[in-house]
Order: C-alpha cells, then sequence, then structure tokens
DNA sequence: CATACATGTAAGAAAATATCACATCATTTA
DNA sequence: TAAATGATGTGATATTTTCTTACATGTATG
C-alpha cells in the first residue's frame, strides 16, 4: 500500500502536537534535530513540520535513551542502518555486468568442488 | 481495528495544516464551524486542533458545496446521518425485553407459514 | 575536580491563529 | 428593480506558538 507510506510522510504536524504524541519537550525534539538524529521539515515560515515517521523516529529516540545508549551511539545505529539501505538499494539497481556472472559462474563451479565464494555481497539471482 | 480509528479522531493538526490538505482557505474552514457542520476541538490556547476525520468531513462539506447544495442542505442532511446513528446505537443498546422476545417467536411461527414480519427494525438475533 | 552530555530556562523576534467588523458579489425575494 | 441573504474576502488587533541564541544545571566519567 504506497499511500499510507504517502500518509506516514506527510509533514503535517507542529512541534506542539509532537510534544505530546512523543511526550517529549520541544528542547529534546530541537536538540536531537541539532544531533542529526532526526529531520523535521520547514514549513514557509520556518516552523518544523513533524510526520508520523518523525515522531516514530523520535519515540525510536526515546527508547535507545532510555536504554542508556548515548545520542553518539544512536547516530551510529542510524549510520549502520543507513548503510545498509543503500547497500540494498545498489544490489537492486545496479544490473550485473558481464564480469558479475563470470564472477558467478565461476563460483558456482566453486561451490560444486565443495569451496565456499569468496565473495561477500550477493547479487540478485533473478 | 479500533486504533486506527483512535488515531483517525485524534485532533493533531492545526488549521494551517488543514487548510493544504483540504485546500480551503481559514475563513472557509471557520465559516463551516461557525455554521455547526464541523467540531474541531481547541487547544490549551484556544487554538483549533483537526483530525483526519475533521479532515474527511471538511472535504465532503466541499464536495456538496461545489454539487450544488447549501449550508443549510448539508445540515440536513449531517442531521438526518445524526438521527440514524443514533436509531442505530438504540438498536443495539436496548436488552430485548420480553416483549420484544415474544413479538419475535411470534413472528417466527408467522413466517412458518410465510407471512411476512410487520416490524421494521430488526433486533440483534445473538 | 574538570569535562562532557542531556536538558532546563529565559529573552526577544517572527509566524500562526483568534475574533470581530466590514466589504463584495451573486442569487433570491419582495 | 431594490433589498435581503449567503458564502467568502480582507483588514485590524490581540494572543499563542515557535524560532534562535545564550546561559544554567545536574549527573556521570575520566
Amino acid at each position: 500500500m504506497k499511500e499510507k507510506e504517502l500518509r506516514r510522510s506527510l509533514a503535517v504536524l507542529p512541534i506542539g502536537t509532537v510534544m505530546k504524541l512523543a511526550n517529549l519537550t520541544a528542547r529534546q525534539i530541537r536538540y536531537y534535530e541539532e544531533q542529526g538524529l532526526s529531520h523535521p521539515e520547514r514549513n514557509a515560515g520556518n516552523r518544523r513540520m513533524f510526520s508520523l515517521n518523525d515522531v516514530d523516529r523520535l519515540l525510536e529516540i526515546k527508547d535507545y535513551l532510555a536504554a542508556g545508549i548515548n545520542i553518539a551511539g544512536i547516530k551510529e545505529i542510524y549510520a549502520q542502518q543507513q548503510q545498509k539501505a543503500k547497500q540494498q538499494a545498489a544490489d537492486l539497481a545496479r544490473p550485473l555486468t558481464d564480469n558479475d556472472v563470470r564472477q558467478i559462474l565461476h563460483d558456482e563451479f566453486l561451490n560444486i568442488g565443495g569451496f565456499k565464494s569468496k565473495h561477500g555481497p550477493e547479487f540478485p539471482t533473478h
């Protein structure tokens, strides 16, 4: 359902609403943004406007903090998630080159002999 | 899904957001409220706060107006819907009286003979 | 103890919203 | 046709919300 995704990413909530929904102070919300953990949009008047996804993210940050993870740690977690997502997108987007195909076939033969492939990232197999 | 219903009825949107979502001016939105067609909540500072259901209602009003129905007509439509809803709630809420039971049983026997019940509103059958 | 981290708080400016009053323009009615 | 009505625009002014910036605070950590 693509429409639902769109609704969840629509920036429609002012900070006052988000404060209540997430039970956070304005100070906390702005600080998490300052630290690069949250990226609410801005309207024409420079007011922060949040989506439901933004609220989810804030709740997540709150949970991590409550679990004793500091901001630097949370930043790292999100950086790694970002990395993984980027890799997956790349895997999906890049068409197989002739070299990829040769490499895959080569690995196949190696596997037949009981050897393991030395290649880390998997290619889409279809 | 009761949770979804709750989300849709949460008053989280300021009038500025609603203006964009429904493509209405603040004047129009306030006027429809003044006419009793819309009932947004107010926050502690007297600012109108709208739910998704409120936005749906505004879009509906907009459609009715575009269809040539005036405010009085729309008001009547909603009054009738309210009536129907109230009746249905009453139907659901009222426990069966002994008399209801007798009446139903009586109808049953009539139906066996091929006759139709003369009673309009249905009672819950379980 | 000195530092860093997460948050509180205060000041002042800018933006958003409130109400109220009057204007406008089209349609209906007397 | 003049007058009334209905839906919306516009302007003034007050209040609320949010913004940025700066400094304060308490707790944990080296």
